[in-house]
DNA sequence: TAGATTGTTAATCGATTAACAATC
DNA sequence: TAGATTGTTAATCGATTAACAATC
Protein backbone atom coordinates (compact mmCIF):
# COMPACT_ATOMS: atom_id res chain seq x y z
CA UNK A 1 0.00 0.00 0.00
CA UNK A 2 2.61 2.46 1.05
CA UNK A 3 5.09 1.11 -1.06
CA UNK A 4 2.76 1.06 -4.41
CA UNK A 5 1.92 4.87 -3.35
CA UNK A 6 5.51 5.58 -3.23
CA UNK A 7 6.10 3.93 -6.61
CA UNK A 8 2.64 5.38 -7.91
CA UNK A 9 4.49 9.25 -6.84
CA UNK A 10 7.65 8.55 -8.05
CA UNK A 11 6.39 7.48 -11.64
CA UNK A 12 4.44 10.92 -11.32
CA UNK A 13 7.48 12.54 -10.61
CA UNK A 14 9.38 11.04 -13.54
CA UNK A 15 6.68 12.20 -15.75
CA UNK A 16 7.08 15.90 -15.01
CA UNK A 17 11.04 15.59 -15.07
CA UNK A 18 10.80 14.36 -18.64
CA UNK A 19 8.55 17.28 -19.86
CA UNK A 20 10.69 19.43 -18.75
CA UNK A 21 13.67 18.21 -20.16
CA UNK A 22 12.11 17.36 -23.18
CA UNK A 23 10.83 20.96 -23.51
CA UNK A 24 14.25 22.02 -22.85
CA UNK A 25 15.27 20.41 -26.33
CA UNK A 26 16.62 17.13 -24.85
CA UNK A 27 15.87 13.65 -26.31
CA UNK A 28 17.67 11.12 -24.23
CA UNK A 29 17.82 10.97 -20.83
CA UNK A 30 19.65 8.37 -18.27
CA UNK A 31 18.56 6.95 -15.27
CA UNK A 32 21.47 8.42 -13.80
CA UNK A 33 19.93 11.73 -14.94
CA UNK A 34 16.53 11.31 -13.28
CA UNK A 35 17.87 9.58 -9.97
CA UNK A 36 19.97 13.09 -9.73
CA UNK A 37 16.61 14.93 -10.74
CA UNK A 38 14.26 13.49 -7.99
CA UNK A 39 16.59 12.10 -5.49
CA UNK A 40 16.92 8.60 -5.94
CA UNK A 41 19.59 5.93 -6.46
CA UNK A 42 19.77 5.08 -10.49
CA UNK A 43 19.23 1.36 -9.79
CA UNK A 44 15.69 2.18 -8.49
CA UNK A 45 14.65 4.23 -11.45
CA UNK A 46 15.57 0.85 -13.67
CA UNK A 47 13.64 -0.81 -11.83
CA UNK A 48 10.66 1.12 -11.65
CA UNK A 49 10.97 1.05 -15.41
CA UNK A 50 11.32 -2.48 -15.31
CA UNK A 51 8.66 -2.82 -13.11
CA UNK A 52 5.98 -1.14 -15.34
CA UNK A 53 7.26 -3.69 -18.23
CA UNK A 54 8.86 -0.77 -20.24
CA UNK A 55 12.11 -2.63 -21.13
CA UNK A 56 12.58 0.06 -23.33
CA UNK A 57 16.09 1.74 -22.47
CA UNK A 58 19.08 1.48 -24.71
CA UNK A 59 22.12 0.06 -23.40
CA UNK A 60 24.19 2.77 -24.55
CA UNK A 61 21.69 5.72 -25.56
CA UNK A 62 19.76 5.59 -21.87
CA UNK A 63 15.84 5.75 -22.38
CA UNK A 64 14.26 8.07 -25.28
CA UNK A 65 12.26 10.93 -23.96
CA UNK A 66 9.15 10.82 -26.03
CA UNK A 67 8.90 6.91 -25.52
CA UNK A 68 9.19 7.26 -21.93
CA UNK A 69 6.60 10.31 -21.83
CA UNK A 70 4.29 7.80 -24.13
CA UNK A 71 4.80 5.12 -21.84
CA UNK A 72 4.52 6.67 -18.48
CA UNK A 73 0.70 8.25 -19.77
CA UNK A 74 -0.79 5.13 -20.74
CA UNK A 75 -0.29 3.88 -17.23
CA UNK A 76 -0.30 6.99 -15.26
CA UNK A 77 -3.62 7.57 -17.41
CA UNK A 78 -4.06 10.19 -20.06
CA UNK A 79 -2.51 13.60 -19.61
CA UNK A 80 -5.61 15.64 -20.29
CA UNK A 81 -7.64 17.45 -17.44
CA UNK A 82 -9.15 15.46 -14.81
CA UNK A 83 -12.05 16.99 -13.26
CA UNK A 84 -12.48 17.36 -9.58
CA UNK A 85 -15.23 19.30 -7.46
CA UNK A 86 -14.24 21.20 -3.97
CA UNK A 87 -16.30 20.64 -0.90
CA UNK A 88 -16.67 23.49 1.22
CA UNK A 89 -15.80 26.77 0.29
CA UNK A 90 -14.48 28.52 3.48
CA UNK A 91 -10.89 30.13 3.14
CA UNK A 92 -8.92 26.93 1.65
CA UNK A 93 -11.75 25.56 -0.86
CA UNK A 94 -11.83 29.19 -2.22
CA UNK A 95 -8.42 29.97 -2.52
CA UNK A 96 -8.27 26.36 -3.88
CA UNK A 97 -11.50 27.36 -6.21
CA UNK A 98 -9.16 30.23 -7.71
CA UNK A 99 -6.00 28.94 -7.50
CA UNK A 100 -4.71 29.44 -11.26
CA UNK A 101 -2.26 26.69 -11.19
CA UNK A 102 -3.89 23.61 -11.35
CA UNK A 103 -5.17 24.24 -14.94
CA UNK A 104 -1.80 24.03 -15.46
CA UNK A 105 -0.93 21.03 -14.27
CA UNK A 106 -4.26 19.11 -15.65
CA UNK A 107 -6.45 19.44 -13.05
CA UNK A 108 -10.16 21.31 -13.87
CA UNK A 109 -11.73 22.02 -10.78
CA UNK A 110 -15.25 21.62 -12.14
CA UNK A 111 -17.58 22.88 -9.18
CA UNK A 112 -17.52 23.89 -5.73
CA UNK A 113 -19.73 23.11 -2.86
CA UNK A 114 -21.19 24.29 0.44
CA UNK A 115 -23.58 23.83 3.04
CA UNK A 116 -24.35 27.99 2.49
CA UNK A 117 -22.69 29.17 -0.41
CA UNK A 118 -22.09 33.38 -0.55
CA UNK A 119 -21.55 33.22 -3.60
CA UNK A 120 -23.05 31.28 -6.85
CA UNK A 121 -19.58 31.56 -8.67
CA UNK A 122 -15.66 32.10 -8.29
CA UNK A 123 -14.12 33.11 -11.36
CA UNK A 124 -15.97 31.46 -13.57
CA UNK A 125 -16.56 28.26 -11.49
CA UNK A 126 -19.89 27.46 -9.86
CA UNK A 127 -20.85 27.03 -6.27
CA UNK A 128 -23.85 25.28 -5.14
CA UNK A 129 -25.20 23.69 -2.35
CA UNK A 130 -24.53 20.45 -0.56
CA UNK A 131 -28.28 19.23 -1.88
CA UNK A 132 -27.13 18.82 -5.46
CA UNK A 133 -23.82 17.26 -5.30
CA UNK A 134 -25.29 13.88 -5.92
CA UNK A 135 -27.10 14.73 -8.50
CA UNK A 136 -24.00 16.93 -10.10
CA UNK A 137 -21.37 14.20 -9.51
CA UNK A 138 -23.18 11.50 -10.84
CA UNK A 139 -24.30 13.52 -14.30
CA UNK A 140 -20.75 14.62 -14.67
CA UNK A 141 -19.07 11.85 -13.55
CA UNK A 142 -17.09 13.00 -10.87
CA UNK A 143 -14.85 10.62 -9.67
CA UNK A 144 -12.37 12.66 -7.10
CA UNK A 145 -13.22 15.77 -4.14
CA UNK A 146 -11.43 17.64 -2.23
CA UNK A 147 -12.49 18.09 1.12
CA UNK A 148 -11.94 21.47 2.95
CA UNK A 149 -14.94 21.77 5.23
CA UNK A 150 -14.69 22.02 9.04
CA UNK A 151 -13.27 19.38 11.02
CA UNK A 152 -16.36 18.98 12.39
CA UNK A 153 -18.07 18.15 9.15
CA UNK A 154 -15.71 15.90 7.92
CA UNK A 155 -16.73 12.97 8.77
CA UNK A 156 -20.49 13.17 7.70
CA UNK A 157 -19.05 14.72 4.57
CA UNK A 158 -17.38 11.81 3.77
CA UNK A 159 -20.43 9.70 4.15
CA UNK A 160 -22.02 11.96 1.66
CA UNK A 161 -19.40 11.92 -1.19
CA UNK A 162 -19.07 7.75 -0.87
CA UNK A 163 -23.01 7.84 -1.28
CA UNK A 164 -22.54 10.37 -4.19
CA UNK A 165 -20.19 7.13 -5.52
CA UNK A 166 -17.14 9.51 -5.49
CA UNK A 167 -13.96 6.94 -5.53
CA UNK A 168 -11.33 9.61 -3.90
CA UNK A 169 -10.78 12.48 -1.61
CA UNK A 170 -7.99 14.69 -0.76
CA UNK A 171 -8.60 15.63 2.76
CA UNK A 172 -7.59 19.00 3.81
CA UNK A 173 -10.04 18.31 6.93
CA UNK A 174 -7.59 18.25 10.56
CA UNK A 175 -9.86 14.63 10.98
CA UNK A 176 -7.89 11.71 9.30
CA UNK A 177 -10.06 9.72 7.41
CA UNK A 178 -9.32 6.25 6.48
CA UNK A 179 -9.24 4.28 2.52
CA UNK A 180 -12.01 1.85 2.10
CA UNK A 181 -12.39 -0.57 -0.83
CA UNK A 182 -14.39 1.91 -2.60
CA UNK A 183 -13.12 5.11 -1.49
CA UNK A 184 -9.14 5.66 -1.44
CA UNK A 185 -8.44 8.83 0.59
CA UNK A 186 -5.84 11.25 0.77
CA UNK A 187 -5.04 12.92 3.74
CA UNK A 188 -3.37 16.01 4.16
CA UNK A 189 -2.58 17.47 7.61
CA UNK A 190 -1.24 20.93 7.45
CA UNK A 191 -1.19 20.87 11.48
CA UNK A 192 0.61 18.06 11.34
CA UNK A 193 3.37 18.91 8.98
CA UNK A 194 4.09 21.92 10.80
CA UNK A 195 4.26 20.36 14.25
CA UNK A 196 6.38 17.52 12.20
CA UNK A 197 8.90 20.65 10.88
CA UNK A 198 8.95 22.20 14.32
CA UNK A 199 10.07 18.49 15.84
CA UNK A 200 12.41 18.17 13.32
CA UNK A 201 14.51 20.94 13.63
CA UNK A 202 14.42 20.98 17.35
CA UNK A 203 16.74 18.36 17.06
CA UNK A 204 15.13 16.29 19.36
CA UNK A 205 14.82 14.02 16.64
CA UNK A 206 18.16 13.31 17.01
CA UNK A 207 17.90 11.69 20.12
CA UNK A 208 15.11 9.02 19.61
CA UNK A 209 17.61 6.33 18.61
CA UNK A 210 17.52 4.74 15.08
CA UNK B 1 15.16 9.87 7.10
CA UNK B 2 11.82 8.62 5.85
CA UNK B 3 11.32 6.23 8.81
CA UNK B 4 12.31 8.77 11.20
CA UNK B 5 9.19 11.17 9.57
CA UNK B 6 6.94 8.38 9.89
CA UNK B 7 7.86 7.65 13.20
CA UNK B 8 7.50 11.14 13.82
CA UNK B 9 4.12 11.69 12.69
CA UNK B 10 3.27 8.55 14.61
CA UNK B 11 4.23 9.87 17.97
CA UNK B 12 2.25 13.29 16.94
CA UNK B 13 -0.63 11.63 16.47
CA UNK B 14 -0.83 9.55 19.41
CA UNK B 15 -0.44 12.72 21.01
CA UNK B 16 -4.17 13.85 19.51
CA UNK B 17 -5.84 10.98 20.20
CA UNK B 18 -4.91 10.84 24.10
CA UNK B 19 -5.90 14.44 24.22
CA UNK B 20 -9.03 13.77 22.82
CA UNK B 21 -9.30 10.45 25.12
CA UNK B 22 -8.57 12.54 28.04
CA UNK B 23 -11.25 14.84 27.41
CA UNK B 24 -13.85 12.51 27.23
CA UNK B 25 -12.47 11.22 30.68
CA UNK B 26 -10.41 8.55 30.29
CA UNK B 27 -7.59 7.92 32.12
CA UNK B 28 -5.99 4.68 30.90
CA UNK B 29 -5.42 3.44 27.57
CA UNK B 30 -3.64 0.19 25.89
CA UNK B 31 -1.56 0.05 22.86
CA UNK B 32 -4.55 -2.04 20.99
CA UNK B 33 -6.40 0.91 21.53
CA UNK B 34 -4.36 3.70 20.32
CA UNK B 35 -3.45 1.21 17.15
CA UNK B 36 -6.76 0.78 16.58
CA UNK B 37 -7.46 4.39 16.82
CA UNK B 38 -4.09 5.14 14.11
CA UNK B 39 -4.63 2.14 12.20
CA UNK B 40 -1.62 0.17 13.23
CA UNK B 41 -0.63 -2.71 14.73
CA UNK B 42 -0.62 -2.84 18.79
CA UNK B 43 3.15 -4.18 18.77
CA UNK B 44 4.15 -0.90 17.21
CA UNK B 45 2.49 1.34 19.53
CA UNK B 46 4.53 -0.49 22.07
CA UNK B 47 7.87 -0.04 20.18
CA UNK B 48 7.32 3.24 20.19
CA UNK B 49 6.96 4.12 23.13
CA UNK B 50 9.81 1.91 23.93
CA UNK B 51 11.81 3.92 21.37
CA UNK B 52 11.28 6.96 23.45
CA UNK B 53 12.27 5.41 26.52
CA UNK B 54 9.85 5.85 28.30
CA UNK B 55 9.03 2.06 29.57
CA UNK B 56 6.02 2.92 31.87
CA UNK B 57 3.27 0.97 31.03
CA UNK B 58 1.54 -1.52 33.70
CA UNK B 59 1.55 -4.20 32.82
CA UNK B 60 -1.63 -4.77 34.06
CA UNK B 61 -3.59 -1.56 33.16
CA UNK B 62 -2.32 -0.15 29.87
CA UNK B 63 -0.83 3.49 30.17
CA UNK B 64 -1.36 6.17 32.29
CA UNK B 65 -3.26 9.00 29.71
CA UNK B 66 -1.42 11.95 31.41
CA UNK B 67 1.59 10.38 31.96
CA UNK B 68 1.73 9.29 28.10
CA UNK B 69 0.90 12.94 27.12
CA UNK B 70 3.60 14.81 29.59
CA UNK B 71 6.12 12.50 27.69
CA UNK B 72 4.78 12.80 24.72
CA UNK B 73 4.65 16.75 25.33
CA UNK B 74 8.62 16.70 26.96
CA UNK B 75 9.62 14.74 23.75
CA UNK B 76 7.42 16.77 21.05
CA UNK B 77 8.39 20.04 22.34
CA UNK B 78 5.95 21.91 24.20
CA UNK B 79 2.47 22.04 23.36
CA UNK B 80 2.65 25.60 23.50
CA UNK B 81 1.93 28.21 20.83
CA UNK B 82 4.51 27.73 17.81
CA UNK B 83 5.08 30.97 15.52
CA UNK B 84 5.33 30.31 12.12
CA UNK B 85 5.16 32.78 9.17
CA UNK B 86 3.58 32.68 5.28
CA UNK B 87 5.71 33.50 2.51
CA UNK B 88 3.10 34.67 -0.69
CA UNK B 89 -0.14 36.29 0.06
CA UNK B 90 -1.77 35.22 -2.76
CA UNK B 91 -4.80 33.47 -2.58
CA UNK B 92 -3.51 30.49 -0.77
CA UNK B 93 -1.01 32.17 1.65
CA UNK B 94 -4.18 34.59 2.58
CA UNK B 95 -6.11 31.50 3.01
CA UNK B 96 -4.16 29.89 5.46
CA UNK B 97 -3.54 33.48 6.97
CA UNK B 98 -7.32 33.69 7.64
CA UNK B 99 -7.81 29.98 8.45
CA UNK B 100 -8.35 30.10 12.39
CA UNK B 101 -8.17 26.23 13.03
CA UNK B 102 -4.50 26.55 12.87
CA UNK B 103 -4.95 27.92 16.16
CA UNK B 104 -6.62 25.71 17.76
CA UNK B 105 -3.97 23.29 17.16
CA UNK B 106 -1.04 25.16 18.93
CA UNK B 107 0.00 27.35 15.85
CA UNK B 108 0.05 31.29 15.01
CA UNK B 109 0.70 32.69 11.98
CA UNK B 110 2.98 35.62 13.37
CA UNK B 111 3.23 37.63 9.97
CA UNK B 112 2.53 37.12 5.90
CA UNK B 113 5.28 38.31 3.82
CA UNK B 114 3.99 39.17 -0.12
CA UNK B 115 6.61 40.45 -2.40
CA UNK B 116 4.26 43.36 -3.11
CA UNK B 117 1.52 43.55 -0.25
CA UNK B 118 -2.14 44.11 -1.48
CA UNK B 119 -3.06 44.79 2.23
CA UNK B 120 -1.56 45.71 5.53
CA UNK B 121 -3.64 43.12 7.51
CA UNK B 122 -5.60 40.50 7.00
CA UNK B 123 -7.56 39.06 10.48
CA UNK B 124 -5.54 41.11 12.55
CA UNK B 125 -1.68 39.51 11.00
CA UNK B 126 0.18 41.99 9.81
CA UNK B 127 1.58 41.52 5.62
CA UNK B 128 4.78 42.75 4.98
CA UNK B 129 7.22 43.44 2.41
CA UNK B 130 9.74 40.78 1.35
CA UNK B 131 12.31 43.39 2.12
CA UNK B 132 11.70 43.32 5.90
CA UNK B 133 11.62 39.29 5.91
CA UNK B 134 15.07 38.82 7.54
CA UNK B 135 14.96 41.35 9.74
CA UNK B 136 11.74 40.44 11.41
CA UNK B 137 12.62 36.62 11.14
CA UNK B 138 15.75 37.80 13.15
CA UNK B 139 13.60 39.72 15.44
CA UNK B 140 11.26 37.40 16.63
CA UNK B 141 13.22 34.45 15.86
CA UNK B 142 10.89 32.45 13.22
CA UNK B 143 12.28 29.42 12.55
CA UNK B 144 9.67 27.94 10.50
CA UNK B 145 7.71 29.24 7.00
CA UNK B 146 4.90 28.13 5.13
CA UNK B 147 5.81 28.51 0.83
CA UNK B 148 2.95 30.29 -0.92
CA UNK B 149 4.55 31.32 -3.74
CA UNK B 150 4.24 31.26 -7.30
CA UNK B 151 6.51 27.99 -8.89
CA UNK B 152 8.40 30.49 -10.32
CA UNK B 153 9.29 32.05 -6.95
CA UNK B 154 9.69 29.01 -5.38
CA UNK B 155 13.30 27.93 -5.41
CA UNK B 156 14.99 32.31 -5.15
CA UNK B 157 12.88 32.62 -2.41
CA UNK B 158 14.11 29.30 -0.71
CA UNK B 159 17.53 31.24 -0.79
CA UNK B 160 16.36 34.23 1.11
CA UNK B 161 14.10 31.90 3.39
CA UNK B 162 17.48 30.13 4.20
CA UNK B 163 19.42 33.59 4.32
CA UNK B 164 16.86 34.80 6.93
CA UNK B 165 18.15 31.84 9.38
CA UNK B 166 14.67 29.67 8.96
CA UNK B 167 15.07 25.85 9.18
CA UNK B 168 11.84 24.38 8.12
CA UNK B 169 9.86 24.93 5.18
CA UNK B 170 6.59 23.73 4.69
CA UNK B 171 6.01 23.80 1.01
CA UNK B 172 3.05 24.29 -1.24
CA UNK B 173 4.44 25.12 -4.25
CA UNK B 174 4.99 22.84 -6.85
CA UNK B 175 8.45 22.91 -7.11
CA UNK B 176 9.85 20.00 -5.28
CA UNK B 177 12.54 21.46 -3.27
CA UNK B 178 15.40 19.64 -1.60
CA UNK B 179 16.06 19.78 2.37
CA UNK B 180 19.58 20.45 3.45
CA UNK B 181 21.41 19.90 6.62
CA UNK B 182 20.68 23.32 8.03
CA UNK B 183 17.01 23.59 5.95
CA UNK B 184 14.30 20.72 6.62
CA UNK B 185 11.91 20.93 3.88
CA UNK B 186 8.08 19.09 3.72
CA UNK B 187 7.09 19.12 0.37
CA UNK B 188 2.63 19.39 -0.02
CA UNK B 189 2.44 18.80 -3.77
CA UNK B 190 -1.43 19.12 -4.57
CA UNK B 191 -1.70 18.44 -7.84
CA UNK B 192 0.70 15.54 -7.39
CA UNK B 193 -1.55 13.93 -4.72
CA UNK B 194 -4.58 14.64 -6.58
CA UNK B 195 -2.88 12.74 -9.85
CA UNK B 196 -2.09 10.05 -7.58
CA UNK B 197 -5.65 9.62 -6.53
CA UNK B 198 -6.43 9.37 -10.01
CA UNK B 199 -3.75 6.53 -10.59
CA UNK B 200 -5.38 4.17 -7.59
CA UNK B 201 -8.71 4.23 -8.53
CA UNK B 202 -8.87 3.68 -12.56
CA UNK B 203 -7.82 0.39 -11.69
CA UNK B 204 -4.84 0.66 -13.14
CA UNK B 205 -2.52 0.93 -10.27
CA UNK B 206 -3.18 -3.19 -9.08
CA UNK B 207 -1.34 -3.73 -12.60
CA UNK B 208 1.90 -2.64 -11.31
CA UNK B 209 2.70 -6.19 -9.71
CA UNK B 210 3.91 -6.18 -6.26
C1' DT C 1 36.51 -3.38 -30.47
C1' DA C 2 36.25 -0.91 -26.00
C1' DG C 3 33.38 1.67 -23.14
C1' DA C 4 29.08 2.62 -21.27
C1' DT C 5 24.59 1.77 -19.80
C1' DT C 6 20.83 -1.14 -19.19
C1' DG C 7 18.00 -4.97 -16.92
C1' DT C 8 18.00 -8.14 -13.33
C1' DT C 9 19.62 -11.12 -9.63
C1' DA C 10 21.38 -11.32 -5.12
C1' DA C 11 22.51 -8.78 -0.91
C1' DT C 12 21.38 -5.35 2.30
C1' DC C 13 18.83 -2.57 5.06
C1' DG C 14 15.18 -1.06 7.91
C1' DA C 15 10.54 -1.22 9.34
C1' DT C 16 6.82 -4.01 10.96
C1' DT C 17 4.98 -8.04 13.15
C1' DA C 18 4.87 -12.44 15.77
C1' DA C 19 6.00 -14.65 19.73
C1' DC C 20 6.69 -14.92 24.38
C1' DA C 21 8.80 -14.21 28.98
C1' DA C 22 8.16 -10.85 32.61
C1' DT C 23 4.96 -9.09 35.73
C1' DC C 24 1.06 -6.44 37.38
C1' DT D 1 -3.64 -17.30 41.80
C1' DA D 2 -5.15 -16.77 36.97
C1' DG D 3 -5.62 -13.64 33.36
C1' DA D 4 -4.11 -9.87 30.83
C1' DT D 5 -0.95 -6.72 29.03
C1' DT D 6 3.48 -4.95 28.61
C1' DG D 7 8.46 -4.78 26.80
C1' DT D 8 11.61 -6.97 23.91
C1' DT D 9 13.75 -10.50 21.07
C1' DA D 10 13.56 -12.99 16.91
C1' DA D 11 11.29 -13.58 12.45
C1' DT D 12 9.26 -11.61 8.53
C1' DC D 13 8.45 -8.63 5.03
C1' DG D 14 9.31 -5.32 1.55
C1' DA D 15 11.90 -1.72 -0.36
C1' DT D 16 16.34 -0.12 -1.78
C1' DT D 17 20.96 -0.86 -3.35
C1' DA D 18 25.09 -3.36 -5.06
C1' DA D 19 26.90 -6.16 -8.38
C1' DC D 20 27.31 -7.78 -12.80
C1' DA D 21 26.16 -10.16 -17.18
C1' DA D 22 24.03 -8.70 -21.43
C1' DT D 23 24.49 -5.74 -25.19
C1' DC D 24 24.34 -1.44 -27.76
Amino acid sequence: MKANNDHTTRLIKYKRILIQLKSLGLERVFSTNLGDAIGINPTLVRKDFSRMNLTQGNRKGGYNINELIDSLNSILGTSELQDVVVIGCGNLGKALIKHEAFYKEGINISAGFDSNPREAELNGIPIYPMEVLMNYVTQHEIRVAVLCVPAGAASHTRDLLADAGIQGILNFTPVELKSSETLRIQNVNICLEIENLFFQISGKSSRVPV
